[in-house]
RNA sequence: GCGGGUGUAGCUCAAUGGUAGAGCAACAGCCUUCCAAGCUGAUGACGAGGGUUCGAUUCCCUUCACCCGCUCCA
């Protein structure tokens, strides 16, 4: 399937628009549309039914190790900035970036030194210019790096960006300037800081610069690429009161953890569930919807004893992959994918990834609907004792450089007392996250095809058909009456009005009847239920099914519950 | 953020330094008894801004969006 044909049938139909599209659009926002709005509250409506409101919390499901409770919350996205700052987002989302002014690469400014240092362009110019003294200590040789910068097979290949190589004396001269005036010794001069004087061409106008890791060219001074946007709470902006839209919803259940066990008699294993917005300003969105800047997740924060945690991580993970195939990726494009114990932090016994191979994605590649995460106590401690450093092992409050721990957490007792054991306990999390908008694009995709079949000339016709699931069909019936006489619409407009009261249909009298179910099977209709002759002879109608084409005859009463029962699926 | 490409009606595609055409779709009507039939009619576009010019959709600049690559992807 080629996406250029559902990203234009999106449009044509009303699934999707591109944000404030009349004045020429905004990159990574996107409008749902007539269609597109039903779809996506479908997928939202069926993941708070199935998850929450008609949760069995009185039988164990299969694959879990006792029953639990489930319960939802809806909490503001905007909130209180010390969130962010204990979560991690705040460090991990201001990523300073560099670009090279040579090869124009981004790099970030955090990987810049560990990349050079493994840069093949680098350490051939460290095996040719440092020379093992007797001592056993390394002394830098200007003549050899300057034949080196020359050398085709070397500078001139590896770094063509590098000032050394550009302009090899007046480079080097820098070095040797500071070197007699004794800024720097030659015992000091170690293997970042010689590289820093060889991308340097003019010292005096730039100081020293560092290397880009591919090239050796120089590169800009890192800039922040936040990618949290950012607000002010308040008429006046400034530092004080400035906040984030928040890049997950999650947070907001850990920091309600203690409000929902108080106020609502639930116990643990529970899990909190929440749908809402989330923001990240994405440095590059592309795909259609994919990689949107604002974009809808479906949180579950599941609370569960520490001695627990790995059976119900296990059983979240199967149950949600389950779940996105029952409401209708079925097929093969959709994958369970483990991460490898290499890609886990290590407080975490296990994480997952429920992918779907989008048609825009190189083949064999994947894109990610959910992950379902075992974190751990991470993030309640986070929240009581300050942001915990993940690198720590066991876990504790990252410090800054003063000591200090870098982000103060709230202080409060998060902890969870057991009524029946008496046990108290930092609940560990599994966390089933999933992207609303992302599960929507991946349903369009599977959903689309096309076939031919001759029309009435013998001629062949492309038939666009979106397979939906009827469970998540934008509109689940359409009504029509054969021609628009003899009583037909009529009769057809009362069952219209009696589907209408228990779901989405849509009514149509206008022109052929093979042009309406067509225009129904790009809109992904289910049923289309057509008014004939014989209706008025003996109340039945016909009931044409989608993607099969049959047709069956039933009784004028009967529709509204049928549609209802095969809507369902009981 | 960088480099390359693209931008004409809802869709597919024309033409032009001087009134922007067509097919399909959508709309109104006629006709129609089961899978885009036919006839009639009306509607509809040069991504945005600026410049050159008597006159710009066309030439130039800027910008926005989309596609490809780089980069990023908690």
């Amino acid at each position: 399937m080629e996406m250029e044909k559902l990203v234009s049938l999106c449009r044509r139909r009303g699934f999707l628009f591109q944000s404030s599209e009349i004045y020429g659009g905004l990159n990574g926002f996107w409008d749902y549309g007539p269609l597109g709005v039903e779809l996506k509250r479908n997928v939202k409506e069926a993941w708070w039914r199935d998850m929450v409101s008609a949760h069995d919390d009185l039988a164990t499901l299969p694959g879990a190790p006792s029953p639990y409770e489930m319960t939802g919350l809806d909490c503001t996205i905007i909130m209180h900035p010390q969130v962010w700052k204990v979560s991690g987002h705040f460090d991990l989302f201001a990523d300073k970036m560099q670009t090279c002014r040579q090869c124009k690469k981004l790099v970030r400014a955090d990987h810049v030194a560990d990349m050079t240092r493994d840069a093949e362009w680098a350490q051939s110019f460290a095996a040719c210019c440092f020379v093992p003294k007797p001592d056993g200590t390394m002394s830098f040789n200007s003549a050899e790096a300057i034949s080196w910068a020359k050398t085709r097979k070397l500078g001139r290949k590896l770094a063509p960006g590098l000032a050394l190589v550009r302009d090899p004396e007046v480079t080097m001269s820098w070095l040797a300037e500071d070197i007699e005036n004794e800024s720097v010794t030659p015992a000091t001069l170690t293997l970042p800081l010689v590289l820093s004087y060889m991308a340097t061409a003019q010292k005096n106008e730039t100081g020293l610069q560092t290397p880009c890791p591919h090239c050796g060219g120089d590169l800009t001074e890192p800039r922040d690429f936040n990618l949290m946007f950012e607000s002010h709470a308040g008429a006046l902006q400034s530092d004080e009161n400035k906040v984030f839209l928040r890049p997950e919803t999650a947070q907001g259940i850990f920091v309600n953890f203690k409000n929902v066990i108080d106020s609502s008699r639930v116990k643990v294993p529970v899990g909190i569930a929440q749908i809402g917005k989330s923001f990240r300003n994405e440095i590059t969105p592309r795909n259609f919807t994919f990689r949107s800047r604002e974009f809808e997740q479906m949180e579950i924060e599941f609370f569960c004893h520490p001695s627990q945690s790995a059976d119900w991580y296990k059983f979240w993970r199967d149950r949600r992959m389950k779940w996105w195939q029952e409401i209708g990726l079925a097929g093969e494009r959709l994958i369970l994918r483990d991460h490898h114990a290499d890609e886990l932090s290590h407080y975490s016994t296990g994480t997952a990834d429920i992918e779907y191979a989008f048609p825009f994605l190189p083949e064999g590649e994947y894109g990610e609907l959910e992950g379902i995460a075992h974190r751990g106590d991470f993030d309640l401690r986070s929240h009581m004792e300050g942001k915990l450093d993940p690198n720590s092992c066991p876990l504790e409050v990252q410090k800054g450089e003063d000591g200090k721990p870098l982000h103060k957490g709230s202080g409060r007792d998060l902890t969870y007392r057991d009524d029946i054991t008496n046990e108290r306990f930092t609940p560990h999390v599994i966390e089933p996250s999933a992207g609303a908008d992302r599960g929507t694009l991946a349903l369009l995709c599977e959903a689309y095809h096309e076939d031919t079949a001759p029309d009435d000339k013998g001629k062949e016709q492309t038939r666009v058909v979106m397979k939906f699931h009827p469970r998540i069909a934008p509109i689940k019936a359409a009504v029509f009456p054969l021609v628009k006489k003899d009583g037909m619409p009529e009769v057809a407009q009362d069952l219209y009005r009696a589907l209408k009261k228990k779901f989405p249909a849509f009514y149509d009298e206008k022109g052929a009847v093979g042009r309406r179910y067509r225009r129904q099977d790009e809109a992904g209709t289910p049923y289309c239920i057509t008014v004939d002759g014989q209706t008025l002879q003996d109340q039945t109608v016909t009931m044409r099914d989608r993607d099969t084409l049959e047709q069956v005859r039933l009784k004028l009463d009967d529709v509204v519950a049928e549609v209802e029962r095969r809507v369902t699926g009981e």
